[in-house]
DNA sequence: TCTGGGGTCCTAGGACCC
DNA sequence: TCTGGGGTCCTAGGACCC
């Protein structure tokens, strides 16, 4: 489900998210370097960043670039909770809020012109209210398309705001490095130098055609849209996540058979739980493996019914990972994860009924249940028993 | 100094169906 | 016995993002 209007657009990110809470709620940490998580960095404060450290960087590298780096382990409920106030502030900005990930979303204030200012006052309105309400420095960047919104923020940070004016957006963009189209990482960017390409220009120079070529077909055509500002994606509403996964690093010592077994079902049952939080149900389990040698490998299995099962789930999962044992005892794993996908909503009513009953037990059944939960959930049911999974349509979807 | 944990989307081959 | 095109689903891998 989504809706848009054609205003511009707002990519609000809030800056070293992790860093900026605690250094909010701790204030021996303000102002100095700040290092979210000890094995590797899951973020780093803008004055530990000034000293090289980056997100992802392993944590004795982070350390020995920033020795007085203060390091404090992830508190992930308060980033939770600092992230759920800050999108009340999104939501009190507009209804159209496309969430992105936990410090991150597109805003649509097209049609607020009126009732709330320019987008540019809108901007620095919400920039305002975070501050205020939650404490934390936010970036936003405003465009007419959401790529150059977020292209905006990222230029802007930190804690800034930027706009690019409808006849300016060329202008803005096309001097930009290859690295900020989104989509652009280490290897399309190798592949784009090794052209001479170098600038968002260059790849704009480029037609479709050569891009395809250079880059597959997909990438190709992206590209080649973004680097002449087209990006006609709109802030969509309610966004349903489509997989959950979970994995654990296992460091370089060997583990037995039994141990990973154990870990899988750690696994298996946390996902399982948050299957059913969230009130969905899965068909598909993946089984996620890397090697010693870093190589990394999937294998997933496709049940057919979709299922919220702890057991159901840690049986795929034991099946494939029996499956893949021999690869695993001879090369040795680092890392073991699942994940879950093919999700299905699993708010709907299942009805159980004996097969040889007729049709009045069925209309008062489902009268029952829409007593209960409300007309609209039912659109059919599964007669399940001797002949499990038949499905008669009893309204029209 | 070897690289965490959570996701998204695309490609490509094969099975299967009409 | 050989022949087609088109579509969907499943599996595996890979690039990328925060």
């Amino acid at each position: 489900m989504f809706v848009s209007t054609d205003g511009p657009i707002l990519h609000a990110d809030l800056d070293a998210f992790y860093a900026s809470v605690e250094q909010r709620d701790d204030p021996r940490l303000r102002g100095r370097p700040v290092i979210v998580g000890g094995g590797v960095v899951l973020a780093a404060s803008y004055e530990a960043k000034a000293r090289g450290v980056r997100t992802a960087m392993g944590g004795r590298q982070a350390r020995a670039l920033c020795p007085d780096a203060i390091v404090v382990p992830p508190r992930m409920s308060a980033y939770s909770a600092a992230s759920k106030a800050v999108f009340e502030v999104f939501a009190a900005t507009t209804p159209l809020v496309e969430g992105i990930s936990i410090d991150e979303a597109f805003l649509d204030v097209g049609g607020l012109r009126r009732i709330a200012g320019s987008a540019a006052d809108i901007a620095a309105r919400l920039r305002a209210e975070v501050a205020a309400a939650v404490g934390l420095p936010i970036t936003v960047g405003v465009a007419r398309t959401k790529f150059l919104a977020k292209v905006a923020s990222a230029v802007a940070k930190p804690d800034g705001l930027l706009v690019v004016p409808h006849d300016g957006e060329l202008a803005f963009l096309h001097p930009l490095p290859v690295e900020r189209l989104w989509g652009v990482g280490a290897v399309t960017s190798a592949k784009l130098r090794d052209h001479g390409i170098g600038t968002v220009g260059q790849v704009a120079a480029l037609c479709e055609a050569e891009l395809v070529g250079m880059l597959g077909r997909a990438a190709g055509r992206h590209l080649h849209a973004l680097a002449h500002n087209r990006d006609p994606r709109p802030v969509e509403v309610g966004r349903r996540r489509r997989s959950i996964g979970a994995q654990r690093a296992l460091g370089s010592r060997q583990r037995g058979h039994d141990e990973l077994d154990a870990t899988l079902a750690a696994l298996a049952d946390r996902l399982a739980r948050r299957l059913r939080r969230a009130d969905r149900a899965c068909r598909t389990v993946t089984l996620r493996m890397r090697f010693r040698d870093y190589t990394r490998a999937t294998r997933s299995h496709t049940i057919a019914e979709a299922t919220t099962d702890t057991a159901v789930i840690l049986a795929a999962a034991r099946d494939l990972f029996a499956a893949a044992w021999p690869r695993i005892a001879a090369d040795g794993l680092t890392l073991i994860g699942l994940a879950l996908s093919n999700l299905e909503n699993s708010d709907a009513v299942q009805l159980a009924l004996p097969f040889d009953r007729g049709g009045p037990v069925l209309d008062s059944a489902v009268d029952t249940v829409r007593d209960r939960f409300g007309t609209t959930a039912i659109t059919r049911a599964a007669l399940l028993g001797r002949d499990p999974g038949i499905s008669v349509p009893l309204l029209p979807d």
